[in-house]
RNA sequence: GUGGAUAUAGCGUAGUUGGUUAACGCGUCAGAUUGUGGUUCUGAAGAUCGUCGGUUCGAGUCCGACUAUCCACCCCA
């Protein structure tokens, strides 16, 4: 009886055809990062548990509820990135990153993992793009991370489509100011409220601004704002960066609900939001954290930085139609005809190869026909039919399968011959540069603003 | 953890008020005169109808349980 072996819940297998939009957003993404002087970093999948509850928060549901964690030889337990921040601010401080001249700057794509009941725009493994930045309390870094994401929404011609609201919750003292006033505001009403509101009165008052019961909502409308609870500075802080965001044509929402779930956060948080991917419409979140830096080495570094789900990114994109083919890569199939001319296929295919071209012959046993097909399926852009008068002769044709043209070709002097045929420029073989994807979609945008 | 929906060949679907060999499209494979693609035509392979149990002379079709998936709550990317 064959073994029925599925992938693990909340998993996705990212097949051939589905490539092209990965990386479409992935190299996209690391060219508008490094545009913006980020440099990529690369962390371990798996980091000391204790490093997730001392950033992400030991009240965080994050941590409380959706952590895979790992007991390892010896008394060491593990954890499963559930988000990218903590990683690399650890990998930063270990390094003596942030000693180095600020503002230190880097970004990367991993996958996290978090254990949730799966549904549409949410997974248990799922892939952030993110980006950090250490060494800078300006309000000039805060929009430069809000413009950095909003510029990869522009290119990949999503900007009408996903909308950025900001808010700010602070710093930690005008933030207890803030929370008492929400305790005091809210404490006449408990009974009313909702079985988990009533923890989170304790626990987090903040997260009682978003729950999403009816009840709840209808008496946190009159709740005091964390706006009007600003100290100087913070306000000070969040007026300017408004004032950056609308000198750059940035368009926003002041968003007093926004609170964020991780703990870290200082100052200003944002999120953009897709309407139009079911009910997890976050499709980016980020934000400020001063003080996590302190807290887990004792530097005062200032930080902040944002992240944002592939996956959601990429069901935005398909929703609005935007199309990702899969580019051809088979520059000559080689169509043999029994054995002996199979050989000699498989000797001038590896020649090809050396040469910089990508070519394929047959490995199935087909007959010519067939082969011919495969050679059309696969986007072949020549085929050489080798056969027994092919290698008597030693003279062949290369057709031109999208033309249909043939031209002659010597067995003897295939490689040289087939280079001039194939490649009368002097190389179109190499794969699409960073700089050529960007000015591909920059050209794609204006035309389609013109039209 | 809590709700709701769904479960038929590799994929997408049809299967009327339960009735004999479960249908169609795509895909796969093979042919349409001698060694040649994209169209068309013909044919073939491929399904214990999610699993287990029940009702019935008879169940893909009704009932129950279980499992899985999806959607939503929650949370967040």
């Amino acid at each position: 009886m064959a073994l029925k072996i599925k992938r693990p819940k909340g998993t996705q297998d990212i097949l051939p055809a589905d490539i092209p939009k990965w990386r479409t957003v992935e190299n996209l993404s690391g060219v508008v990062a490094e545009q913006f002087g980020f440099r990529e970093i690369r962390t371990p999948v798996f980091e000391d548990t204790g490093l997730f509850v001392r950033s992400v928060g030991d009240t965080s549901d994050v941590v409380t509820k959706e952590m895979y964690t790992v007991s390892s030889k010896g008394n060491d337990t593990f954890t499963l990135r559930p988000e990218g921040t903590a990683g690399v601010v650890r990998a930063m401080i270990e390094n003596g990153l942030i000693h180095e001249g600020a503002p230190q700057k880097v970004y990367y794509i991993m996958p996290c993992y978090r254990h949730e009941r799966p549904q549409a725009g949410r997974l248990r493994e799922f892939h952030t793009f993110g980006a950090e930045m250490f060494g800078s309390s300006s309000p000039y870094a805060d929009a430069e991370m809000i413009l950095m994401a909003h510029t990869i929404f522009e290119k990949l011609g999503l900007g009408g489509f996903i909308e950025l609201h900001i808010n700010s919750i602070g710093c930690p003292e005008c933030r207890a100011k803030y929370r008492e006033a929400l305790k005091a505001f809210f404490e006449p009403h408990r009974s009313e409220l909702c079985p988990t509101c009533q923890e989170r009165l304790d626990k987090n008052p903040l997260r009682l601004l978003d729950c999403k019961s009816p009840e709840c909502k209808e008496i946190a409308s009159g709740a005091p704002v964390m706006l009007d609870y600003l100290c100087s500075d913070c306000r000070e802080h969040f007026e300017q960066l408004k004032d950056i965001l609308t000198d750059y044509g940035v368009k926003f929402t002041v968003d007093p609900k926004i609170v964020r779930g991780l703990d870290y956060y200082t100052k200003t948080v944002f999120e953009f939001i897709s309407n139009e991917i079911g009910a997890q419409g976050t499709v980016c979140g980020g934000g400020r954290y001063d003080n996590l830096v302190g807290e887990l080495s004792g530097a005062g570094v200032p930080a902040l930085g944002f992240g944002f789900g592939l996956e959601r990114l990429i069901l935005t994109l398909e929703n609005h139609g935007a199309e990702f083919e899969e580019a051809p890569t088979c520059d000559i199939y080689l169509a043999s005809v029994g054995e002996d001319s199979r050989r000699k296929c498989a000797l001038l295919a590896d020649q090809l190869r050396q040469s910089g071209f990508a070519a394929e012959f047959d490995l199935v046993g087909r007959g010519i026909k067939p082969q011919m097909k495969y050679a059309d399926k696969i986007g072949a852009k020549y085929v050489c039919v080798i056969g027994s008068e092919e290698l008597e002769s030693l003279k062949a044709k290369i057709r031109n399968m999208s033309s249909g043209e043939e031209t002659p070709i010597a067995l003897d002097n295939f490689i040289d011959e087939f280079s001039e045929i194939a490649d009368p420029d002097g190389g179109d073989t190499e794969p699409i540069s960073h700089e050529e994807l960007l000015r591909l979609l920059g050209a794609e945008t204006e035309s389609e603003k013109k039209e």
